[in-house]
DNA sequence: CTCGTTATGTTATTTCATAACGCTGCGGTT
DNA sequence: AACCGCAGCGTTATGAAATAACATAACGAG
């Protein structure tokens, strides 16, 4: 990320440290009052989202998922980002073919992005989808999922 | 498509004849105005397009495109495909890697799809992004495009 | 312990998209 | 007319993203 232009992609900082080890425990807290499983290649793919700076390819995770350097398979991390996604720990931005941690609190909530097309940095924010949830009733659709991907440039970039 | 469901996806039925015809002389027209050409790879994807009943992903188009039975090549479809969407004639569906024709008269729109997860028809329609760009204002963002994908099911599906 | 279920490991393949290069045809300039 | 610059195209090859299929292992209820 960052490639098209020299801002620095600060904005949403990677975990480390105690940061991460408390968002990767609040994971795993919510998935045993859920009675679903953090396991190894689960929590390895979470931290690395956890970690990056920005948005990361499915084969950017395969590649760092070892930590000697050894990568996953694919299989492995397509089907930890399943689960991830299905938890709300992350998010898939279809835009992109990239996938990030989840930066809202609580879980249940629908997604959507702010994407700088110029540092690649990708903001979550809480959407109001009154609007279109107003068309879709009059169309006659029953909407399950909304996904919205803004792009544009960022405070940094503009 | 179609294929998870019997429904038959009636709701956009692809053009024919002279509705096609007339579809693609707009186009045409269109391009006049504003200097551009409708090549002929060009004019022949959004024939197919506008053939269809719904979505298409870039390699039905390059399957389809010989009228002979003779595929193309995938650069002559992808670079149809992106000459399309920069003029408003054709959009492309994120979340299903396909593509649509424009089905809003007047270009210059902002487009946002309800797609049925069950018949894979795909609606489009007139969004309202002033909730999300009061956010985007928030946040300090300067909003160029925006994707909208609503999943769930159409009026037939139900 | 036994069995059904969920998750993982592994190999291979499919699907989607673009890089790179040279050729062609059109429009504007001299 | 001859030249040039460039958008568009044909072609070959490759890269990137995602999944199919099947075997094995771990778990958890009864
Ligand atoms: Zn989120
Ligand atoms: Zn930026
Ligand atoms: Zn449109
Ligand atoms: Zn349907």
């Amino acid at each position: 990320m960052g490639a098209e232009c020299h801002h620095t992609e600060s904005a949403q900082p990677g975990l480390e440290g105690a940061a991460l080890a408390s968002a990767v425990a609040a994971a795993q807290a919510q998935c045993e009052r859920t009675r679903e499983r953090l396991t190894p290649p689960r929590r390895r793919v979470l931290e690395l989202l956890l970690e990056s700076d920005g948005p990361m390819k499915a084969y950017d995770l395969i590649a760092a998922y070892g930590a000697d350097g050894e990568p996953a398979k694919p299989p492995t991390v397509y089907r930890a980002l399943e689960f991830l996604e299905r938890l709300g720990f992350a998010h898939r931005i279809e835009s992109l073919n990239a996938y990030v941690p989840c930066r809202m609190e609580g879980a249940g909530h629908r997604a959507a992005f702010l994407i700088c097309e110029c540092c690649g940095a990708a903001q979550e924010f809480e959407p109001d989808f009154s609007a279109q949830f107003a068309a879709a009733k009059t169309a006659g659709y029953a909407v399950r999922t909304v996904t919205l991907e803004a792009r544009g440039l960022c405070p940094a970039c503009r």
